[in-house]
DNA sequence: AATCAATGTTATGTTTTCTAACATGGAATT
DNA sequence: AATTCCATGTTAGAAAACATAACATTGATT
């Protein structure tokens, strides 16, 4: 896991703002979730809480929507990618360890990398963002 | 204003979660803005949202605070960043229209410097972030 | 001892989000 | 044509998160 993937992972907003951000209902939004196309965390409280990878996802599935695939059809299109898109990730190296953190250490981790802001693209679908130009 | 600034200064975030970031309090976050050292948007329903320069500021203000400096001296040392730095920015092309751009206009650009995230930092205290790795 | 700055704590009200159920419109099927 | 199904809208009621405001506390300064 790259310090952009865990960055993009982060789960941060609110359905209230993922709603503004994608331009989706919240039942349009829970609905996708029930559906598991996608999995956003929870607080303790029970409320979502979406990552970039969330928002990013929600935005491809309205793509698709638009362009008459249905929800089934959608499913197995985001599964694909994911499982051929593994064995084109790059060995990772024994430093980048996977290895449990600590919450401390991965709050400290996740706080720098948001913040630090995202140089490098290691998104699935690259050029899909092309699509938010027009 | 360029793109990165506007992604940066999207209000996104709940006041819990910039609790969890900048593990501040509440009533922390609450009093510096009561102070006027930060000044996070509002949703129509009144809740707080901030952006990633609101964190950005929070943070610095935790620090400069855990430095031994007052809630008046920090609030001399931003605004004092903020008037040195207008001369260092170049100056923008007549490209870089700021004319009035429609709500969707604006939403969609948003949208767009969101997800495809900061490649190129214009931040104002360069070097600040460092404290972070510790 | 009194004051002040920064923060904690509590009370009370409002907004946001939750689940669940039922409704609807359009497409596909029978 | 009637039925079924998919995707979404709408509503109701409960709970979480957040709002302001007031009062309490702690440590430093006067």
């Amino acid at each position: 896991m790259s310090s952009s993937n865990i960055r993009r992972s982060m789960p941060l907003f609110s359905i209230g703002i993922v709603m503004q951000l994608t331009e989706l209902s919240a039942r349009q939004i829970r609905y996708y979730e029930e559906h598991q196309l996608i999995t956003p965390m929870r607080t303790d409280g029970n409320r979502r809480l979406f990552s970039l990878n969330d928002i990013d996802r929600l935005l491809e599935i309205k793509d698709l929507l638009e362009q008459g695939v249905n929800l089934a059809g959608i499913k197995k299109l985001l599964f694909v990618n994911q499982v051929e898109q593994v064995p084109n990730e790059p060995i990772q190296k024994s430093e980048e360890i996977k290895k449990d953190l600590s919450d401390g250490e991965l709050r400290k981790l996740l706080k720098s990398e948001l913040l630090h802001g995202g140089r490098h693209r290691t998104t699935l679908r690259q050029g899909d963002m092309s699509r938010f130009f027009h």
